[in-house]
RNA sequence: GGGGUGGUAGUUAAGUUGGCUAUAACGCCGGCCUGUCACGCCGGAGGCCGCGGGUUCGAGUCCCGUCCACCCCGCCA
């Protein structure tokens, strides 16, 4: 008798057989999904990574067959002979391959398996943590082999238009010098090297910029980086970016590259072709519009501004509005209108919220129909004047409900920002299949540290201002702004960059508007300096989250959903139980001394 | 670091004001069944109620602690 494997080649995928295949005869691979048992005859579901085909057993094709079909078990490795025949009025229409069926002749049984923990089926929801404990299995089931598959055809399509459009996949170290600023770094010790570490790479930023002085021109990379910060859905220790830089660019120069990267994966992965240019909107007008320096543009609820109303009226009798006028605050305000506004309770939920996003309370006013405020703090004491232009600006007619945040901008902002967001998801605002892609430009160079008060860079020290900001660089540099944006796609930041700064006398005002002295910047960015004076052309770049896109084109809930070994909350990998206990005599190898 | 939700057969869940011999569905095991595709029918096995204390005549249920997963804030492009 032949075997499998050693004489009979795969002939078709699980996912390959159509109508137009009847009578042809096959050999296929795969995983039992589910045995129908029905006594005079077997039905089995076969699997593989493409998808699943029916086939029967029937004892009048082969008696050998049929018996073993009845011990098989679901999860168990098969292969199997056979002809392809037409289910024709008993066609699946649910399953692609619904025309047909495979009559069996031959069945191998290649390996058992116990008793998966879980049901390898698609709208099961076993626990995560299970899931990730076996996630061999989970990777299975088809909806999650679907998310893996599709990251493939994404990356790949990725490289594809990269390369054609010039750019060199060129691989960066991921063991690098520590570099102070920005995310906190894994450190890895040097067994060699007594004391010392290296980090691993939370980007490849300065190589890439490297590669520009090199001369290559133009860069990309699917990078691993690595960040020890505490995590999210959308945050792994280890993530994926879509990395790239190019010289002699300008930003419009990026977003022309980078659109059409996005087009063909869009094209690639769901067949949607994008409308280019994307939007463009400046940093400032997002977070004045909303809330947001990512706003979600599939639903309207724009922040109305009405601090000038207030402050012509001179705080329109309301105290606390005056107070926030008085200290250089901001006014701003979300109306729903009657249809969509929330009940009192659901007010005083939306207040709960509001404090979650670090406000102090919600100020709020439902409209009566003649435009007085009912259900207010400020009801009775608001100026009948005011209360009408405010009415005014915010189009808020009888039932709807206004809510109002005062105080410093950055607060109003974020606060009135999440609560748009919470309030577009919870009132089913928000355009579901749509794809809102825009840039987000011109972000602040600085910005204050909350905790120390020190000017910070924004971005990373080696971003490029405006030109036309460069000459406010000492005298102003909390109103300059930045060559640096974020590409932004359904109110997620898919990805971010910027112009570098090539001139070393910019870069030395920026190094001391942050404080960093000479000295300091060369012991820290030593290479990247040096490197910055042997003629480094102007260049820029850009970095694409390639996990939190492949979430989202395939409509994950997290990125663990298109990783394929993620780790949970706490950095662990279930699976395997990493990290792990190390010995007395590795960590005397690598110099280091157990505390306590 | 702070806050929240959850943890009960293999899995997903129910479990009332503390009274339980802890339910159900799916899965699993055995039997029957030739057109199923969530196959159907009959029968069966299966539990440290996350873990550790406490209150009580009595705890899945109440209290304290702890572990794990997830979500939010801080943090992080």
């Amino acid at each position: 008798m032949t075997r499998f494997i050693q004489e009979i080649d795969r002939s078709h995928s699980c996912g390959a057989l159509r109508e137009a295949d009847e009578g042809a005869e096959v050999v296929l691979f795969g995983w039992v999904a589910s045995r129908r048992d029905l006594g005079g005859c077997v039905f089995v579901d076969l699997r593989d990574r493409e998808g699943v085909t029916q086939v029967v057993f029937d004892p009048q094709a082969s008696g050998e067959a049929y018996g073993l079909a009845g011990q098989i078990r679901p999860e168990w490795v098969v292969g199997l002979q056979g002809k392809v025949r037409s289910r024709g009025a008993n066609a699946n229409k649910r399953m692609p391959t619904g025309g047909i069926e495979v009559l069996a002749t031959r069945l191998e049984v290649f390996n058992r398996s116990a008793v998966p923990p879980f049901l390898l089926e698609d709208g099961v929801d076993a626990r995560e943590e299970l899931r990730l404990q076996y996630r061999y299995l989970d990777l299975r089931r088809p909806e999650v082999t679907r998310r893996i598959l599709m990251r493939h055809r994404i990356t790949q399509r990725a490289r594809r238009h990269l390369a054609d459009a010039g750019f060199l996949e060129i691989e960066t170290p991921c063991m690098v010098k520590y570099t102070p600023g920005g995310a906190r770094n894994f450190l890895v010790p040097s067994r060699l090297n007594p004391g010392q570490v290296y980090a691993l790479a939370e980007s490849p930023q300065i190589f890439k910029q490297l590669f520009m002085v090199a001369g290559f021109d133009r860069y990309y990379q699917i990078a691993r980086c690595f960040r020890d910060e505490d995590l999210r859905g959308d945050r792994q220790p280890e993530f994926t970016q879509i990395d790239v830089e190019m010289s002699f660019a300008a930003p419009r120069h990026i977003y022309e590259v980078v659109e059409g990267l996005m087009a063909a994966i869009f094209e690639e992965a769901l067949g949607v072709k994008l409308a280019r240019p994307f939007q463009r909107m400046t940093w400032a007008e997002a977070m004045g519009r909303f809330g947001s320096d990512k706003p979600d543009l599939r639903f309207g609820l724009e922040l109305v501004d009405l601090t000038e109303i207030v402050r012509r009226h001179d705080g329109g009798g309301v105290g606390m509005l005056k107070d926030a006028l008085a200290s250089g605050g901001v006014i701003k305000a979300l109306c729903l209108p009657a249809d969509k506004a929330p009940s009192r309770s659901e007010v005083d939920k939306l207040e709960v919220k509001v404090k979650e996003l670090g406000g102090l309370g919600l100020a709020r006013a439902r409209l009566a129909a003649d435009g007085g405020w009912t259900q207010s703090p400020m009801g009775k004491s608001v100026s009948p004047a005011m209360r009408v232009e405010i009415n005014r600006a915010a189009g808020a007619g009888e039932g709807a409900v206004l809510l109002l945040q005062f105080g410093s901008a950055d607060k109003v902002h974020s606060v009135l920002g999440g609560l748009r967001v919470h309030l577009g998801e919870k009132l089913g605002l928000v355009d579901k299949i749509r794809w809102e892609l825009l840039w987000v430009t011109d972000f602040p160079l600085f910005e204050r540290a909350e905790d120390t008060g020190a000017v910070v860079a924004s971005h990373h020290p080696f971003t490029s201002p405006l030109p036309e900001d460069v000459d406010k660089l000492l005298s102003e540099p909390l109103a300059c702004r930045a060559q640096a944006y974020d590409l932004v796609l359904n109110g997620v930041e898919a990805g971010g960059g910027s112009i570098r700064i090539h001139d070393s006398e910019v870069q030395a005002k920026v190094f001391k508007v942050l404080g960093i002295s000479d000295e300091e910047a060369r012991e820290k960015f030593s290479f990247l300096l040096q490197a910055l004076q042997f003629g480094a052309p102007p260049h820029g770049g850009l970095a694409l989250g390639l996990d939190r896109l492949v979430m989202l084109l395939t409509g994950g809930e997290s990125i663990r959903d298109v990783i394929a070994f993620p780790k949970t909350a706490r950095g662990q990998c279930l699976m395997s139980g990493a990290p792990s206990g190390v010995s007395d005599q590795q960590l005397a190898d690598l110099h280091l001394a157990r505390k306590g």
